[in-house]
DNA sequence: CTTAAAATATGATATTTGTCATGTTTTAAT
DNA sequence: ATTAAAACATGACAAATATCATATTTTAAG
């Protein structure tokens, strides 16, 4: 099990403004997990007793709406922390995740967290500006799902993955998602998802094989926003 | 001009994990101001110097969206800071903040927030959890959008805006919306919104006279979700 | 390699929502 | 009190999206 103080990835989040004795103290009690694609992390309703650190992989984080489908709300990543927001406000997972692929995450427990953001005023500094950053995302995400088209904002989901998780070594989409997970992130049916798709296709905009999809013309879906 | 030491508002906000001496050393330096009813607060771009502490009324945050309409993201109340956001994240503001009804605030520069925040870990740790609070009610107001029509919406913002102002003496809505704004914040056209205000009255669920809007039916409302 | 299940694809149609036009009421300034 | 401007209201129609049905392709288990 790797030590958090030689660990890279901390320097994607906010453990980076912890000092050498938290993050030596932290190693002691955190335990390493494989998740495996498909798998759930945690669900709406879970409580938390500790937050998540990527090490590798993705996740959904996604919330069941009344009508029974669930919404996605955001895409978790390597580097992120996950479920600092239910540790901190103190109340049960308003949300739930799943991996997208196989990833490795450590699990650190809650009272390192508490004892550390109460102690360590760099770090409780690093966590606001985490979520204040979160929250104007979030700001620009309602803007999207009431102004504009689905088309447009499958478009924008299709950028989003493209300049976060990149290509694989044959140029699609180097995260996998369903048609139904498309659907689920910006809100519409399955079969409308998977209709838009095929538009953009014909367009010469994107191209697939299966589900794997690849980005033919990424100025051309720019131009849609 | 009154004291933060004496003002019972911040009560309502996380002012109140500030000690006596930090109240009084804020207290010597904020500035009051009186705004009337659709002035224009700050706006989307502007750099904010310093945090709203509202002593009175209501305000609306929006985000002009690339087909010109204003989206309103959220309604601040007596009680709420505004402003800490970009304060925190050290980026220009992301909304507009325009006035409902007169208002009355307290101005409170940056450099006095960023020294609490940075030296009083009780500050930073509860303005910390209103985040974690703003972002799970961000999350839900993204899969309302995502998954409820335009009627649910509605019923929904008219449920809201009773509980949290309440009503007149007359049994109207306290706060004064325009259909416009109704629009805007459930994310439709404003010919769309008068129409299913209409159709609510019809259905005996609310009443109107003029702007002003009574609620008749909440369970009815509520029933509607 | 087969094969059943799951995912994708597409047509037909219904429903929801947006847009434009136009008339009426309300509001606020004089 | 009068009046112009703004807000509200509603019809007619267009566009976007959802739903249901069904066919095809892909995936993954055996």
């Amino acid at each position: 099990m790797s030590k958090c103080e030689q660990c890279i990835i901390r320097q994607f989040n906010s453990l980076r403004a912890l000092n050498k004795d938290d993050l030596i103290r932290i190693s002691a009690c955190k335990t390493s997990k494989v998740i495996k694609k498909g798998d759930l992390i945690f669900e709406e309703g879970d409580t938390l007793n500790g937050v998540y650190c990527i090490k590798e992989g993705v996740c959904k984080l996604s919330k069941l709406s009344a009508n029974g489908k669930d919404q996605i709300v955001k895409l978790v990543v390597r580097g992120d922390l996950l479920g600092q927001r239910s540790l901190i406000g103190n109340e049960s997972a308003n949300l739930s995740a799943v991996a997208l692929n196989d990833m490795e995450v450590c699990f650190i427990p809650k009272s390192e967290i508490v004892h550390d953001l109460n102690t360590n005023p760099n770090f409780c500094h690093d966590v606001l500006e985490q979520m204040a950053h979160d929250l104007r995302e979030s700001d620009n995400i309602i803007v999207n799902m009431a102004q504009k088209s689905v088309k447009q904002r499958l478009a924008e989901t299709l950028l989003y993955i493209y300049e976060h998780f990149g290509n694989d070594d044959e140029g699609f989409l180097s995260v996998l998602l369903s048609r139904e997970d498309y659907a689920n992130i910006v809100g519409t049916a399955t079969e409308s998802a998977i209709r838009i798709l095929s538009q953009l296709k014909k367009e010469g905009l994107i191209s697939t094989s299966g589900k794997h999809i690849k980005i033919e013309d990424i100025n051309g879906l720019k131009r849609m926003e």
